[in-house]
DNA sequence: AGTCGCGCCTGGCGGC
DNA sequence: TGCCGCCAGGCGCGAC
């Protein structure tokens, strides 16, 4: 399940082999996935040339002169780069075919991903609505704690609300929640201003020691399976529901939250 | 306007 | 071993 730090670490591993190059060729072989992927992106990129390779929240932005290709990976979605003329495999929908002989895959066997086009000038409806990035300025105290007032969803719902702030889905929101010592189901309009502080600093710092981490794999991203990882070893509450929490020793206590399972501590958050 | 629940989809797993 | 049913979840959307 990429989250913002898989997805980062997916756009650096691209971005060295497509920024500056030229189509060659676009090809879908499946084109239902979350949305159909639209038939404008062909003519618009073929024979063009990359001119960045962005990121805003969990999109990947392929900018070119006439718009940007936006790639969502969904919830089992992969990008990897490849030798042109590499067999596709089953759930290998779309190829972005480069003329330097590289092509970026994107495998997704579930299909919530999403390969859509926002032409240049204009602001894709999905992206419209997009709050601040966790790790910019602009993701702050002042910012948290005023959007959070008079609000009666649960903080754990809040914070993984991408109006609110995009890239925080359910194994940052349960771990930075933990190391932020707030109980999950508590109304976000009722935490304290003391509490967004530690709250917006714990965020920034477990997505960014993930991308750290995720970094190692960077490496060998041409040719690998390409696949982020997570270091499941070092989440502290995700997964653990019924084990001993790694700070006090209680049973992490893990329940429902608008169907997303949630795991805290019972002692140490509150 | 805010909140809630649905459904998209398939691999993997537990149970029998 | 096989089959069935259920679960995972990002996230937009419709309903209230």
């Amino acid at each position: 399940m990429p989250e913002l730090p898989e997805v980062e670490t997916t756009r650096r591993g691209i971005e060295p082999h497509i920024d500056q190059q030229h189509v060659a060729d676009f090809v879908v072989r499946e084109r239902r996935l979350r949305w159909p992927v639209p038939d404008e992106i062909f003519n618009n990129i073929l024979e063009k040339r990359v001119n960045s390779v962005e990121r805003r929240g969990k999109y990947i932005l392929v900018r070119f002169d006439a718009g940007d290709l936006m790639v969502h990976l969904g919830m089992s979605g992969s990008l990897r780069v490849l030798p042109q003329g590499t067999e596709p495999a089953k759930h290998d929908h779309v190829d972005l075919v480069m003329k330097n002989g590289l092509l970026v895959r994107l495998t997704d066997p579930r299909r919530f991903g999403s390969v859509l086009w926002q032409p240049k000038g204009e602001m894709h409806k999905l992206l419209a609505k997009l709050g601040p990035e966790p790790l910019s300025d602009d993701f702050n105290v002042d910012y948290l704690f005023k959007a959070s007032r008079n609000r009666s969803v649960a903080i754990k719902q809040f914070i993984m609300t991408s109006e609110v702030v995009v890239g925080v889905g359910n194994i940052y929101a349960n771990e930075s929640l933990f190391k932020a010592g707030i109980d999950p189901r508590k109304p976000a309009g009722k935490v304290s201003k003391q509490r967004y502080e530690r709250l917006v600093i714990e965020i920034k710092q477990v997505l960014e020691y993930a991308i750290t981490r995720g970094g190692t794999t960077l490496r060998d991203f041409l040719s690998s399976d390409g696949k982020p990882g997570y270091f499941a070893q070092e989440l502290s509450v995700y997964g653990r529901g019924g084990e001993a929490c790694k700070s006090c020793g209680s049973n992490l206590k893990e329940i429902r939250q608008g169907q997303r399972a949630t795991v805290f501590c019972p002692r140490c958050q509150r």
